[in-house]
RNA sequence: CGAGGUGUGGCGCAGUUGGUAGCGCACUAGUUUUGGGAACUAGAUGCCGCAGGUUCGAGCCCUGUCACCUCGACCA
């Protein structure tokens, strides 16, 4: 398949030292992340600890995946609301988990201009409550259900540690929120919207997730199951990154929201929530990213072809390469660098910004009625004929796209690894970094008791791929209830 | 919140026993360049994180404080 999008013929970049502009990935994971984010020009860090400033290309790469994934939403049937970022405290004290699991890290409003306010409030951490609140005003009847609702918007956590997208005190997300008849419906829902984020994973952001249920221990503040995407990155450690909630009953009747149904007979409805937010860029960065800098799928990336031209002061250059520039502009999302700065100085920036596709046109080339295409993410060059541009041009997006999932994914599995007990697990642990899988009993002890020994947390019991790898648990010998994915996590 | 580290032009850093604050990159102008971060020439850029203190004199010494980074605990 892959020969199919090589035209004229094909050249493999010669392994020359790139100039070294960021730390390695080798010397230190942790700084050549902030490299990127910085380099690239998706951040800046405020004055504000923990808050950061999107630059214009980070917020575009957002912008896409909001566009995306809203489209996904809606085919499925939901609408977008807007919630007020203000919670009374009263308001967050009524689900007694919820608030205890949130309080720890929530923000709050005390004055309103130099008047201390009657009831304190906090800024949103996450708005079930909100929603909440409003579903009991609007539900009444079985003939008001599903309400199948979602939320763009920013949402505060005071966190004590943070770093750019994965972990920061205001970040960008949505969340869904909706409210069934049935707890099967309810149940459905939650799990639709996983497998919605899985798709948008794997297709969009060419990352492989597991998807799966998580352990009581890590679940959200409130639900009664969470399930989660989790993904592994370059240095071996899971980011969990979507979750999607089943609420049952229980805010309903924290809030006391009823509806009456077919019978005549009230009942209190069942409830689901999800979300996704910008730790998607950071996801995309630490699966796909290199020593050169971001590598974008194509399927988000704000610019999926850069027009290079080469020597601009030759007769004709420009002119074509402004041509090239605006056929390919009407296929994808295309740019033309036509300022000073030298080729060299070209090529690195946008591999910094990790374009997927560069195009070289120089004097050479327009006398040949070609161009140069060069891959991102293998560096591969193909010869493209300028009569074929735009087929070409978007064939070698889809091989791109299709080129960073397969190789996210045979990393992923060369990087997963099962034990079958203690002494196993404690040395994977150690010495591979990556997903470990092994059985578990199912009791709270067995998971803190990993942590303590092995350093690695539960992320979740994964819903496909259930095998019995040893019929007891992995820590304490007694018989085995699922397996599991375990690791160190962001 | 615990342990460690770092704060000096926009960025990365040097700054000796306390004595006129420097280098590289980036920036501006011009010339030559242009298929892997070009070269030369000439410029511009500093509350040495902040607040006290010691001293004739502090980037350097002392006290406090704030921010950031790394590693833990907490989290999407």
């Amino acid at each position: 398949m892959k020969g199919r999008y090589v035209c004229l013929h094909t050249v493999t970049m010669a392994k020359e030292k790139l100039v070294k502009a960021i730390t390695s990935m080798e010397e230190d994971f942790a700084k050549w992340y902030t490299d990127v984010c910085i380099k690239a020009e998706l951040i800046d860090y405020s004055s504000v600890k923990g808050c950061m400033i999107i630059r214009p290309y980070g917020y575009a790469i957002w912008e896409n995946i909001q566009k995306s994934m809203d489209a996904l939403f809606k085919e499925k049937g939901h609408e977008n609301v807007y919630m007020p970022m203000f919670i009374p405290e009263s308001l967050l004290q009524k689900e007694k988990d919820h608030v205890e699991g949130f309080a720890p890290e929530v923000a709050w409003v005390t004055h309103g201009g130099e008047e201390p306010l009657e009831e304190r409030l906090c800024v949103r951490p996450t708005s079930e409550t909100l929603f909440c609140d409003h579903f009991k005003n609007i539900v009444h009847s079985y003939r008001d259900l599903p309400k199948l609702y979602n939320q763009w918007c920013s949402v505060v956590r005071w966190e004590k540690t943070t770093r750019p997208f994965l972990r920061s005190r205001e970040f960008l997300w949505q969340e869904g929120h909706t409210l069934h008849a049935t707890r099967e419906e309810a149940e459905a829902e939650t799990i639709q919207q996983l497998n919605v984020y899985a798709k948008f994973a794997e297709e969009y952001l060419a990352m492989p997730v597991i998807k799966g249920v998580k352990t009581a221990k890590e679940r959200f503040a409130g639900a009664e199951d969470t399930y989660t995407i989790e993904a592994l990155m370059h240095d071996g450690k899971a980011l969990q990154s979507g979750t999607s909630h089943f609420f049952g009953d229980g805010f309903a009747r924290a809030f006391d929201i009823t509806f009456t149904d077919k019978n005549n007979q009230p009942q209190y409805p069942f409830q689901t929530s999800w979300g996704t937010t910008t730790r998607l860029i950071g996801a995309v960065i630490m699966t796909h990213g290199d020593d050169s800098g971001l590598v974008l799928p194509p399927m988000i990336a704000p610019i999926q072809a850069v027009v290079v031209p080469i020597a601009t002061h030759k007769e004709g250059v420009l002119e074509k390469a402004n041509e090239v520039y605006a056929r390919l502009n009407a296929v994808c999302r295309a740019k033309i660098d036509d300022s000073e700065q030298s080729p060299g100085w070209k090529f690195a920036e946008y591999e910094m910004k990790g374009v997927p596709l560069r195009i070289e046109l120089g004097p050479k080339d327009i006398e040949n009625g070609v161009c140069v295409a060069v891959r991102r993410d293998n560096g591969e060059k193909t010869v493209v004929s300028l009569d074929e541009l735009e087929t070409k041009i978007p064939e070698l997006l889809k091989a791109v796209q299709d080129g960073l999932y397969n190789k996210a994914l045979a990393r992923r599995e060369e990087m997963t690894y099962d034990a079958h007990n203690l002494e196993e697990m404690v040395d994977i642990a150690e010495n591979k970094p990556g997903f470990i899988r092994a059985m578990w009993c199912g009791d709270r002890e067995c998971e803190d008791r990993l942590k303590e020994v092995a350093g690695v947390t539960s992320r979740c019991i994964p819903l496909e791929s259930q095998e019995t790898l040893r019929e007891t648990c992995v820590c304490c010998g007694k018989p085995a209830k699922n397996m599991l994915y375990w690791g160190k996590a962001y």
